[in-house]
DNA sequence: ATAAATTAATTTGCATGCAAAAAGTTTGTA
DNA sequence: TACAAACTTTTTGCATGCAAATTAATTTAT
């Protein structure tokens, strides 16, 4: 069967399929934090923040929110669950007493290591796995993306054909 | 100064960017949300909700929960403050006792009328405004992410509105 | 040396988001 | 018809997530 499409209707479906394509990439990550929280019992926050103090050793409240591109605020609440079960422990920085040092405990080392990837690793994952030409040209078009959207900091009202 | 990277470098490099750019993505939809809230007082799925019944008509908290892709139980939250603030009515459904049927009030309709489309509409417009090649480069390269990911085919579910 | 500004972490308040269970209604079936 | 099963909405409980305010400690400026 063959179907003619005008340049516009070509366009219009590579940008649904790419809307699409996002909605299954955000969607991935979320079915896979779902199923480590079944499997292992924390959720994905709590298994992201553990990850990031078992490769980047003690860090300071701070520094763990910033690896995980958080609010401090967010993280404390993800901090005192982590705590109560014994898998990190908050200790005084004694060179800046405003600062807590985050550590794992023995505990929280051994689930670290029973457990899988966080979820972020997951798109990591699947990213190396593409040919690099691949990849590049992916980065090109998603900075394009982003660009794009950036511009338009303000709300406007946009108006599309049909819709 | 010249700088030689290995062909695995490269592509690491190309893997953190598409990632720092999907972050920004997401960032962006935020910050959309974000101003969107500042200036009509309506907070995303709140503004969705509205959407979503000024162009469907008067919908069960159902069949309004399956457009906006949210469980019921998120969506009743939703309602209750739209209907606080007189935006949305709930009324009986005469047919099937168990329904609640929502519709605009005439005040919800005026604010529709002068707010801005929810934050999905920032995504297409950026795609719509980047060179068709682009898109389609992109789309395909998403395609492929999504793939990647999906390690067990699962029905596509959605992160924004749609249709 | 001391007041002012900054910084780090926490607390509070609000809005999502889901799962599980409760309550009322309708439908299917024996 | 009676009764079980399924459906619609709400409620409850928990975990994010952010913004704004607070507290304590440190740095900067006067």
């Amino acid at each position: 069967m063959q179907i003619n499409l005008s340049e516009s209707q070509q366009k219009h479906m590579h940008v649904e399929e790419a809307v699409q394509s996002l909605r299954r990439i955000v969607k991935a990550l979320h079915d896979y934090s779902t199923a480590v929280e079944q499997q292992i019992g924390l959720t994905g926050p709590q298994l992201w923040a553990l990850w990031e103090l078992g490769r980047a050793g003690p860090l300071s409240l701070k520094a763990l929110s910033a690896r995980m591109h958080l609010d401090p605020s967010t993280v404390t609440g993800v901090v005192d669950r982590l705590q109560k079960r014994d898998l990190l422990v908050r200790a005084p920085d004694l060179e800046d007493r405003r600062r807590v040092i985050l550590s794992l405990t023995t505990a929280g080392a051994e689930v670290l290591k029973a457990a899988p990837h966080p979820a972020q690793s997951q798109l990591l994952h699947a990213l190396h796995a593409m040919p690099p030409a691949e990849v590049e040209g992916l980065n090109r078009a998603l900075k394009q993306v982003a660009s794009l959207m950036e511009v338009e900091a303000t709300p406007v009202r946009f108006f599309f054909a049909e819709e």
